[in-house]
RNA sequence: GCCACCCUAGCUCAGUCGGUAGAGCAGCUGAUUCGUAAUCAGCAGGUCGUCGGUUCGAAUCCGACGGGUGGCUCCA
């Protein structure tokens, strides 16, 4: 062996004594504070590192994916030192890294609350400037074990105790250390912006069923500029919340009386049907057929339909007078399956008949846990774009490709980019069997890449029913919600034993495909409030034009004007009040209203108007019919 | 449901050490008749989320409950 490796930088190659450490062949003597780490032949490294092998040698600054990430790790620990030093007893868990920031999780013996952040912050600065050695050690597994368990470290062992490699890495800093993978930034003073964000609780392994844990949340930057702007962007995220903004615009309320369940005022009733009318025009070019189904239905559905063992929990149950004051017997729906094999069932089908797609923008309720309401994003009360189609086992590759088709047309059109296609597989709590579950996940996941969509597995997260492929869109706090769906479901028909007769006379099992593009209206309209900050396309805007008059004296022409518009049929209305022009504007800009006409002597001469168009700085002199033109002309989707 | 926090006028928020509440906006009334993001003045509005406790006295301290926020979990 050689005791002499090649190193390649870029362009150039040099040959150094075999365990160089690699800030020695990347820094050259140089104090850069901006590189953090090491990718020495793809993998990233500490700068610590020995080289023992010939290898490529890149820097990773603090400032790239990789190094900001580091960079948060480090800090991480850093917090965690600071925590076991001021909260002595506190057990640490785990504290990776997510997107924007990082967290870790604690066992503390009293949980930490938001009070406790800025001494915990204060310590950290101290031990940054102390600029503390990050070291490196690798330890046999079984060393590491007993090292922890002195210390009393329980979930560090139980961590261990996982981990199949002999050898695991510890990382020191000063007196205090911790199990990671790393790598780490050299030293604690390499950590300069960060900032602790919140605290929240946690379960073990984020199972209900074990301990709750203290979480830390932060986020850390390679440079306080970036921290600033990143906070900033934070608090204008905050001002895009649908909650607020559905507020300020009138569009819906929530009341304690009826916890999770929006009310939705006159004006947000516009956008949910416009949405609704949108679709049913899909429906007729996609050849789906709307029923409506009852709200709510006897036990025996439930029961036949399995919800009764696998979603009671979420059910909100009732009854009539014949349970006599005993156990409920009804329960309102959840879900619009079982009511759909109700009607295929209804009448003899048969293969001619599939596939048979059927819509139902039906009410659902489902008791879902108080601590998870959220807006309009998570309800206990809500309609979908729903449908159930019934079809053969061959038609279900062109049924998901139709669905495909469909949701990429709604998403692209409603100017949605960030959309994420991810594939739901076998839940541990499940029905039918693992082999026909593996088949089904595999269609699923082909029927994805054949339409050239990008996608993930979410192991474990398909319906009980079925695995799933699963639409996900982020609100303005980068909060990932799932919009649309696609299910397969082999387990409903077989429940309701439905059959349909094929071209051969005998007997066949349908397939049900569960799928709605929009999801729930309520959770779609939340998010579409966020992508769009209250800023609806044209089609969905509650109040599209709004005439301002400038005085007393043309109120008959603005009125006159918005009526005009009105049987045109646009949504329109005249703000006629006793106000300056520039108070009208305001009003008219902060309620988001596409378009203002804006109305005074000069135009009730010549019968003409003055268009200023939403956050739009100039204004535009037109005719009565150019307006009505101009409007006629804004797009509508489908 | 669990952990932390929050709840004062329709909305956004002040309210010191425990001494029975205050602003801006919105609302109402009046004046102003106005050219592209806030005209002026006056009036009215609160059992300080609810219930209980401590105290001579509670918006303020303690507890329970309700609702909400951020997470965990669940899920469209």
């Amino acid at each position: 062996m050689s005791s002499e490796v090649t190193v390649t930088l870029g362009a150039s190659r040099r040959v150094v004594p075999r365990g160089t450490a690699v800030r020695d062949v990347l820094l050259d003597g140089n104090k850069r504070r901006d590189i953090v780490a090491a990718r020495v032949n793809g993998k990233l490294v500490d700068l610590s590192r020995a080289l023992e092998e010939d290898a490529t040698v890149e820097p990773v600054t603090a400032d790239s994916p990789e190094g900001i990430d580091i960079l948060r790790h480090s800090t991480a620990h850093l917090m965690a030192m600071a925590v076991q030093e001021l909260y002595p007893g506190t057990q640490v868990t785990i504290g990776p890294t997510i997107e924007d920031g990082f967290y870790y999780d604690f066992a503390p013996k009293a949980p930490f609350t938001v009070e406790d952040l800025p001494k915990i912050e204060a310590r950290m600065r101290e031990l940054a400037k102390a600029n503390l050695r990050v070291e490196r050690i690798e330890v046999p597994r079984d060393e590491a074990i007993g090292k922890f368990q002195a210390m009393g470290e329980r979930y560090k062992v139980e961590i261990l105790q996982d981990i199949p490699e002999q050898t695991v890495s510890i990382y020191r800093q000063g007196e205090w250390m911790d199990l990671c993978r790393g790598p780490h930034v050299p030293s604690t003073g390499y950590i300069k912006a960060f900032k602790l964000l919140n605290v929240a609780g946690a379960y073990w392994r984020g199972d209900e069923h074990n301990a709750m844990l203290s979480r830390i949340y932060g986020t850390a930057f390679a440079s306080k500029e970036a921290l600033e702007e990143h906070l900033k962007l934070l608090e204008l995220a905050r001002q895009r919340d649908h909650r607020k903004l559905g507020r300020e615009m009138g569009l819906f309320l929530f009341d304690p009386l009826s916890p999770g369940s929006p009310f939705f005022l006159p004006r947000g009733a516009i956008v949910y049907n416009e949405l609704i009318v949108y679709m049913r025009r899909l429906y007729r070019r996609y050849g789906f057929d709307e029923v409506i189904t009852p709200q709510v239905f006897k036990n025996d559905l439930w029961k036949t339909s399995g919800h009764w063992e696998f979603f009671r929990e979420n059910m909100f149950l009732t009854s009539d007078e014949e349970s006599a004051g005993a156990e409920p017997n009804y329960a309102f729906k959840p879900m619009n399956c079982p009511g759909h094999t109700v009607i295929f069932a209804a009448e003899k089908r048969s293969y001619r008949d599939l596939p048979l797609r059927l819509a139902d923008f039906g009410r659902l309720h489902r008791n879902e846990r108080s601590g998870t309401l959220h807006g309009l994003e998570r309800v206990r009360s809500m309609a979908q774009d729903d449908a159930h189609i019934f079809c053969t086992p061959e038609q279900i590759e062109s049924e998901v490709d139709l669905n495909l088709r469909m949701v990429r047309e709604v998403y692209a059109s409603l100017g949605f980019e960030a959309v994420e296609f991810k594939l739901a597989t076998m839940p541990a709590e499940h029905m039918g069997s693992e082999e026909q579950w593996r088949e089904n996940e595999a269609k699923l996941g082909n029927a994805l890449s054949r339409n050239g969509l990008q996608w993930e597995e979410n192991p474990g997260e398909g319906a009980f029913y079925g695995p799933k492929i699963e639409i996900y869109v982020p609100d303005a706090l980068k909060r990932k919600w799932q919009v649309a769906t696609i299910q397969l479901d082999y387990n409903l028909p077989e429940r309701f034993d439905l059959s349909y007769t094929t071209a051969a006379g005998s007997e066949a099992r349908p397939v049900m495909i569960h799928r709605a593009i929009l999801g729930s209206l309520e959770r779609f309209i939340g998010v579409l409030i966020e992508h769009t900050g209250g800023v609806f396309p044209f089609w969905l805007a509650p109040e599209q034009v709004r005439v301002l008059s400038l005085s007393e004296k043309v109120e008959g022409y603005a009125s006159e004007v918005a009526q005009l518009v009105k049987r045109e049929g646009f949504r329109a209305s005249a703000d006629l009040r006793n106000e300056k022009l520039g108070f009208k504007v305001r009003e008219a800009e902060l309620g988001k209203v596409p378009y203002m006409v804006v109305v005074g002597e000069r135009e009730a001469e010549a019968r003409t108007v003055s268009l200023r168009m939403l956050r739009g700085a100039k204004n535009e002199a037109m005719s009565l019919e150019g307006l009505v033109r101009r409007l006629k002309d804004e797009p509508l989707p489908g």
